[in-house]
DNA sequence: ATTTTTAACTAACACTTGTTAGTTTGTTAT
DNA sequence: ATAACAAACTAACAAGTGTTAGTTAAAAAT
């Protein structure tokens, strides 16, 4: 087995065609022209159009889950829990960016097992999340406003980074991390 | 003519099917069943899925130009001006947050002149709120992080707030606008 | 009362979609 | 040298796509 073997290409190569245009409108001939091979080729490597979008969201979506379960176990500071809920989403959008976007806009295409499983997960990290919050706020470590609010306006802003990956591409990797976390932590006054 | 006619029926059914799975995966013949007509029908109302496409988005990407341009004009603090943009996401975000979703997920599907012209709305829009975080940090409203990082963080929030539409419905419009401008401009800390 | 308009319909079209079957070719293992 | 495999190909299909043409029935305008 070659370290990417061709089934990791098309993966990688249907990712960023997702991105572009979204899964519905990208067809597996698009996919096989991206590649220099005919559609019906793909199906050497793959079971069909749907098993490659599982192969791109589910991967990254258990990451987050697993790195989350890490976190919220850890004996640290809310605070510096959310720091490291910010590093994870800036590592994994770093390295992988077209998933990312893949995940966002194209999970509700998912089928059957896969889309409830990825809908637990993904309703799982946010409630982890929650509950940082909600102890940050117990313990006089994050201000008293509305959770929800604070909740939704950092995830959003670390679930599409992705959007700006060029623009950071220009920033090295600690330098986003720090401004970061200070911007979404102390605000921009 | 009606106060809202059958066109503008279809155009808000649409609107919430294209917010649910994508402009590309949303057939006529869903439209027109979430109508309780036939899909030939529509046509009498409209001349194609793109016309549909451009109603929905254009109206509201040029709302959103044409209230920026009077806050860019207007004789306030940075600080005054980005939180009347705040205001501006979340008045349209309550008002019509189907065609929002769509505005963000599907407007790569816009065609020739459509899509020049929203890609030049969002370039103008995003460079208008660059300037006046700019000439808040000049004036020491604004702290001096990465400015790039301070727009991404804060558009990305006021994008996205249609997703969040459920969750925020419980709390009132004037609360939502003032804990998303503490949390915004103040962080969390 | 007659014409026009509105808004629905049925039927069909040309094209695109994901996918399968069967075949060929070059590489690897025996 | 031979067998086995990997990975490409051509050809085709059945279903679904946006859209058009022509028709019909009720409502509105004359």
């Amino acid at each position: 087995m070659k370290i990417t073997d061709r089934k990791t290409e098309i993966v990688n190569v249907s990712a960023k065609l997702f991105k572009e245009k979204g899964y519905s409108a990208v067809t597996m001939r698009d996919i096989a022209q991206a590649m220099d091979i005919k559609a019906a080729s793909l199906y050497n490597h793959i079971k069909s159009k749907q098993e490659i979008l599982v192969l791109i969201i589910i991967e990254i979506a258990e990451e987050f889950t697993n790195v989350m379960n890490e976190i919220v176990a850890s004996e640290i500071s809310s605070i510096h829990k959310i720091e490291r809920v910010i590093d994870l989403h800036i590592d994994i959008t770093l390295r992988n960016p077209d998933a990312l976007a893949c995940l966002n806009n194209d999970w509700m295409h998912l089928e059957d097992n896969d889309l409830k499983y990825f809908i637990k997960m993904r309703n799982d990290y946010e409630q982890s999340f929650r509950n940082i919050v909600k102890n940050g706020i117990l313990k006089n470590e994050i201000v008293n406003l509305n959770i929800e609010v604070i909740i939704f306006s950092t995830l959003s802003t670390l679930r599409t980074l992705y959007i700006w990956y060029d623009k950071t591409k220009s920033l090295n990797e600690k330098i986003l991390k720090s401004n970061m976390k200070k911007v979404l932590l102390n605000g921009i006054i």
